[in-house]
DNA sequence: AAGAAACTATACATGGTGTGTAGTTTGCTC
DNA sequence: GAGCAAACTACACACCATGTATAGTTTCTT
């Protein structure tokens, strides 16, 4: 496996930019199926055996890409308003039109590592960290529903931070979207409501917290 | 793409099914990555170049495997409580427990098969089929519960059936099962407390229908 | 016993990833 | 601007997967 180290000079950036805008329009195009090396190489201008001094492998480019989108798309400014948010509720709100609506961008991308998972130990590992990071996110979430005595009765702060953590997988959003035709908006308005009726406790039945 | 006739004697029968016996047991142990042609001929004990005699494809081979699981763990049997119901709301129930108990014995094979897309025209075909029949499952459940009157404010009959189809997806299944360690049970406890709640129409607020 | 069906062994075409090597272009530095 | 190193290309190769062709062997049927 090539070792590749920090890019020098400014033509080694831009040909690594151009390779990885190349795989990124790849993904939104032709599905994920179409990925291969010797398509990124011919979509980006470089030869095949030019990526593998970009990239150590596939799987590389996969992680390399992945956060090359969570930086162009913004990812930090689509988390805020679920952080700001003045109460639990709010914030579940806002989850739900980041789910609607930042998720639903990394279809292409999620699809693609998912189909190198397994034999791809790259792919594999950012899978894994990407899922641990949203799972994450949801239990922060489910903690301060429960902290401000929103949660209702057959959940936790473990099974409710399961439940939203499966809810914003882009496996269900594209199914949805993708396949079911819905848009963006109708997507986070329907969520809204689920997680609500689900997990938020009626108004006359909560315990005396605030 | 080699012609399969129907098998005439009991040696070729034996064999098909040591053959998708194979691949099903490589499926639940392997978890879906090692599924290659030399594989399924090693644990069937078939030659690889058998494996072609019996299935035209790898694709072909993954459509008959379905069929023989579905045959296995009887699906009829599985569907029937959610026909039988005398309700909407206890088929919902009845919904909720076959997608627990029944879609998460298929969690190999559909990743598998999902893997298998975009590369292979067969295996597409099987996605297309079954999301149909899933979907259709789902579109006669959620137009039960509207001629019942059930069905609460902001869903329709087809935005219902999409989200039930979407929430019985093996991959969400799967991330709940295998990645968070629910059980069958608790799935389909928590699956009838979020699809009741979401879905039906609370007690005094409902149209006038018996 | 004979013939057909099922099966194996082997070889090959094709298409994918990843590496090795030699040669060429580009950019940086003095 | 000359020289040098980094970046890049072209080509070849090893390896592994699917699917096919062909010839020969086992097994079932009649």
């Amino acid at each position: 496996m090539t070792r590749i180290v920090e890019p020098r000079n400014r033509r080694s950036r831009d040909t690594r930019a151009a390779i990885l805008d190349a795989a990124w329009r790849l993904l939104q195009t032709e599905g994920g199926a179409g990925l291969s090396m010797s398509a990124v190489a011919q979509t980006s201008g470089v030869s095949r055996r030019g990526l593998y001094l970009h990239f150590a492998s596939r799987g590389q480019l996969f992680i390399d890409l992945f956060a090359h989108i969570n930086e162009r798309l913004d990812l930090h400014a689509s988390l805020d308003p679920m952080i700001e948010a003045s109460s639990a509720v709010d914030a579940l709100d806002a989850w739900a039109r980041h789910a609607a609506g930042y998720q639903s961008r990394l279809i292409g991308v999620v699809r693609a590592v998912d189909r190198a998972r397994g034999a791809d130990l790259d792919a594999e590992a950012l899978w894994q960290q990407a899922m641990a990071d949203w799972h994450h996110l949801c239990l922060a979430l489910a903690g301060r529903l429960a902290d401000e005595g929103m949660l209702s009765d057959p959940w936790t702060i473990a099974t409710a931070a399961d439940l939203l953590w499966s809810l914003m997988s882009v496996e269900l959003i594209d199914d949805l979207m993708t396949e079911q035709g819905w848009s963006s908006e109708e997507l986070a308005e329907r969520l809204r409501v689920l997680v609500r009726r689900t997990l938020i406790a009626p108004a006359g039945d909560r315990p005396d917290v605030p």
